[in-house]
DNA sequence: CCGTATCCTCATCGATACTG
DNA sequence: CAGTATCGATGAGGATACGG
């Protein structure tokens, strides 16, 4: 392991913040779809399967709020409206795309522990247990 | 930019699956409480701020349940119950801790975009239009 | 000490309908 | 095409009380 890991408080905190900001049900689907060039609203909309319209609008809003997406109106008619990457929003990418290759990776690793945790639930005899090996002072 | 950026579908679908595990209001700071080794439930629960004895729960089962961390149980009286972090939990460290450092590293830009973004809002005269720079075809 | 059970609240999100 | 508005369902999560 690493020793230069950082899990101090501040670290915590800026986890949670960048979590909350796309640990969300749709904005790195939307990043992703981004990360290759601008897109127009309705092309997201149709290449993000299962999104409503109201929850493309109201996360590119936020995204767009947080400065990682640009929005461009073009006036023709109708009008289209492009949305593209930040430079912030595209280094955003790097550690996103670590965390997409942890999952991949041992994606089966923790099918396998549900699979198991699962199959022993409840059955009391399973579960793992420490004999005494130390005694309560306190 | 790396040209290596995992944005396929697959990835698409594995950073999801691991921000739906990860992302949820508590499982980093368990995670990053039990990086440097054991700890029991209710140094966990002094120590997390504000976490509820439910969601402590439920959260570490769920860990326990992916193979993240491994739950002891003493049979001291009172009982006393160790949480640790699996060889897996420990991996998962990494990503996290790249999110949390990008977080540290661009918060202040964030909060000046946000800052921006709520300062321009309802301006229209302030708003990104593009000219007419295409026309559209079909 | 370490949970589980119950109730209740509030935010999230989908569906639908309507505008420039 | 690109939104906004409104409504309703669902579920995450806090508070509290109780049990082994």
């Amino acid at each position: 392991m690493s020793p230069t890991l950082d899990h101090t408080s501040g670290g915590c905190i800026a986890a949670r913040q960048i979590l909350d900001r796309v640990g969300d049900k749709w904005s790195i689907y939307i990043v992703m779809m981004l990360s290759e060039g601008p897109v127009r609203f309705n092309q997201l909309k149709r290449s993000i399967e299962g999104i409503s319209q109201r929850m493309l609008t109201l996360t590119l809003r936020s995204l767009e709020r947080d400065g990682l997406v640009t929005r461009t109106v073009f006036p023709t008619v109708p009008q289209s409206v492009e949305y593209a990457l930040t430079d912030l929003g595209s280094t955003l990418l790097e550690p996103v795309s670590a965390l997409a290759q942890w999952a991949q990776v041992n994606s089966t690793q923790i099918q396998r522990a549900r699979a198991d945790f699962d199959a022993g639930a409840g059955k009391a005899d399973e579960q793992e247990v420490a004999g005494v090996t130390r005694i309560r002072f306190g």
